[in-house]
DNA sequence: ATATTTTTATACCAATCGGTAAATAAATAT
DNA sequence: ATATTTATTTACCGATTGGTATAAAAATAT
């Protein structure tokens, strides 16, 4: 027990003793550089030297490490969607669907134009278009597109039950109309459109939006 | 005078008498179907293999008649924007700001999801994210897309000199709205959405649209 | 010290990329 | 008939694509 217990605080937190020789890179700071690179290139248009320029280690230690390109490709994903797009499915938290397609609209124009981060959404952009050998990246992505969309309907039909939303709307094709919204945000951030104009464009939005 | 007379009737439409061999394939009815490609495969996911495949012609063909890659989508592309996208400035035409929208929201959606073509917008879908070697492509499209935005923005203008849509609106930040939408709507388009799916989206906006 | 395990670095692979040289074929001009 | 012009065919080019075989390097286990 003790020297057990000795080891353990040699290496205080989760650092497991492994066997081979240590890794030289952080795992998860490569996984967010290839994201960048994936986000502003597309899965196609980031090519494999670029993509171990960025995360500055050479070819064989990124597939030893992540698989191959498409494997890549899919953590970088797990990362977007747990990092810079974790705001969409904490807007339908929101109390009201008004404040649901507010937050996420504003959140979208905020995240869609940041100068820190590529512009656009890489959901819609990753792969929108492509080459036969990227289409189950391309269905992948529409995929995880749909998903919020089907989440938004269920969200209008429970503020419809709730009394916040008119009862004569239809959920689906206003739960396609925010998404419509948020795409296209994403084709205008692309494009260089600013917060700002991004947010003219919510506002535009939200001054139409129906009352309860 | 008589000889060319008859020299004249016996080509009798702009045929002009080539000197060399004559091309075996319709100059314009392969832009056709260049155009489908680039459409349906992006700037960079249509190889130049897809594309002498499609045309039924062999690569010096297609170099002879075209230039190369970029000038063919070049020319593609000015036959998109003459061709399939042609009722967008006619939209431009009608009487009224919200017939204007009206219209081009329509024939949007039966364009970006008609079956007959490749789904969703060239100008969106055509290099939205590339590789470096696209994007003098990726910025042609961008004009373009602004450049309508543009031309919607003076058309309100006009709309609220005339009356027809309320003064206190920015027409910046509604031209963009409406833009959005489209672009939106391309996305939807490309992700299989139907015809009647993105007509509902159109009906949605047009339901909110502010009155003059 | 030696063996084992894992990562790194170098060098390479076949396939595909966009693009072209050279020769043949088919038309007109003289 | 011959020369000239243009289009087609075949074969090829260097560069780049995603992916790997091999061996050296750096750690731990015994």
């Amino acid at each position: 027990m003790d020297t057990e217990e000795m080891q353990q605080a040699e290496t205080p937190v989760a650092k497991v003793k492994s066997r081979g020789r240590p890794r030289e890179f952080d795992h998860e700071e490569a996984l967010d550089k290839a994201l960048n690179v994936f986000w502003k290139r597309g899965y196609e248009g980031a090519s494999l030297s670029e993509l171990t320029d960025a995360l500055g280690i050479n070819r064989p230690s990124l597939y030893a490490a992540y698989g191959n390109k498409e494997e890549l490709f899919r953590k970088a994903l797990d990362r977007y969607m747990s990092g810079p797009v974790a705001y969409a499915p904490d807007a339908l938290q929101e109390p009201t669907a008004r404040k649901v397609v507010e937050k996420f609209l504003t959140d979208s124009a905020a995240l869609l134009a940041n100068p820190d981060t590529p512009h656009g959404c890489m959901l819609v952009q990753g792969a929108l278009s492509c080459g036969e050998g990227a289409q189950s990246i391309s269905k992948l992505l529409a995929e995880y597109r749909n998903r919020f969309q089907q989440a938004l309907r269920l969200r209008f039909e429970k503020a419809q039950a709730e009394g916040d939303m008119p009862a004569t709307i239809d959920v689906a094709a206003m739960a396609r109309y925010v998404v419509t919204i948020h795409q296209g945000l994403s084709v205008q951030g692309t494009s260089g459109a600013t917060h700002k104009e991004l947010l003219g464009v919510v506002g535009t939005v939200m001054a139409n939006w129906p009352s309860p």
